[in-house]
DNA sequence: AACCAAAATTGACACATATCAATTCAAATC
DNA sequence: GATTTGAATTGATATGTGTCAATTTTGGTT
């Protein structure tokens, strides 16, 4: 088998990649996604679920990076929100129509496992903690993207840039530094504008001294600014 | 007992303006629901549930027309959806902070059942179509999001707009001539821009021939037109 | 019918943002 | 190390959009 297709060498028995969400399944649980997943490995750039297709299974990022995004309109895409380690992905399509409505793809290096849609339906049927779980995790996705709707339509790019890295600060990296691995493109797709904007307000920014770009890091120098921007939009 | 907060003079057996989701429940169930919902009537322009408030009921709309909105920036909002009966409303509070994250306010006269939230989920734990009736529902409103998402940042004014008028039409009065219930801020808010900008698009529209817009009444008269201007953006 | 308050309308203007074209830079490949 | 490709950058320009202030219309109230 390549390194790209393979079962996952350990069982999720004592896993510790796995989304916290499973571990409300007691050991007959697990074993049936044990035996009904799939674990691949993706390279950055690489196209982990493609939006339209059926969604035979669902996800969970065991290690890496990825982003989540809606493709809209000629081309242009809505970042959702970026994919970090170790956490579910589920989407509406669940209950819905069985499609996967964003694509996702890896930023870095990325290992998911894919668990066959049926057997985790048959599971969260059958555990009631663990559906709680899922509705809670679903439902915090479905509120960031409220937020997100709300300042990408009321604030303009500066506010939404501030946005966009905060939300890297915060929610993903935890520290004011990290690694670049968002083009300026992607920025502008999180931020719902163009990239030329994207790379001028960046360049306000660093003027400004808010913020450092170098060698594939960035590191955010005055947060308080930031998320003064953030506030006046 | 005022006419504006009065247990439902009937029963929900039989009752033609509960959601269809409740015609999954079983006699029992419907009953535990019966005796624990609390029936009220609204008044257009009338607040039915705020924002930020604790979750103590989900809404069922048995009468009248709703708008579905955020508050968000220095009092802007953005309108999620129209509620119509007969429709229910949870939202994703329901499992993960239980409070409220919009505002529903009555466009014209609305008849409103407030369901106790414990017996709710009471009674989704114990019928499991029930349950998946549920989450096709609220899937198929954080699709809507999706899609407002996109059109609201990638589109440009009359695309936008464009899209209100044709939500109006395929989803709400499936009809080209309806009442207009929605006010220039509606309709703005709606489609994310400015009541003046609402205004003037909505005027260069009547001016093409594709809207007329008298007495109270709106009317599509090129329906084409406007899916060509809804798709060109 | 007259009045008032709110909503709708208008045009002028300023600002925000996208687009375009040209250039530089960086990384990957041979 | 030379070459090539794509990403990033820049400034000029055109367009889109919001704001403001003034006016008109509408609907409701007395």
């Amino acid at each position: 088998m390549s390194e790209f297709f393979e079962k996952s060498p350990q069982s999720c028995h004592g896993c510790q990649c796995m989304s916290p969400l499973f571990s409300m399944l007691n050991k007959e649980e697990l074993d049936l996604v044990d035996a009904n997943k799939i674990h691949v490995n993706f390279k950055a750039g690489e196209t982990i679920k493609k939006q339209g297709t059926f969604m035979s299974h669902v996800l969970s990022v065991n290690s890496g990076l990825a982003k989540l995004y809606i493709e809209g309109i000629e081309g242009r895409s809505a970042i959702l929100r970026i994919v970090k380690p170790t956490s579910f992905i589920g989407g509406p399509g669940i209950y819905y129509d069985q499609r996967h409505h964003y694509t996702i793809t890896a930023l870095i290096d990325s290992s998911v496992c894919f668990i066959n849609l049926q057997v985790f339906k048959g599971v969260l049927k059958g555990n009631q903690a663990f559906a709680e779980e899922f509705l809670k995790d679903f439902s915090r996705d479905v509120l960031t993207v409220y937020n997100r709707l709300i300042y990408l339509t009321q604030k303009q790019m500066p506010g939404r840039m501030a946005d966009a890295l905060l939300y890297l600060f915060d929610e993903i990296f935890l520290q004011p530094k990290f690694p670049m691995i968002l083009s300026r493109f992607d920025l502008a797709d999180l931020s719902a504008m163009s990239r030329e904007s994207a790379v001028k307000i960046l360049r306000d920014f660093q003027k400004e001294g808010l913020l450092k770009i170098s060698d594939h890091e960035m590191e955010i120098l005055d947060e308080e600014a930031l998320r003064k921007i953030s506030r006046i939009g």
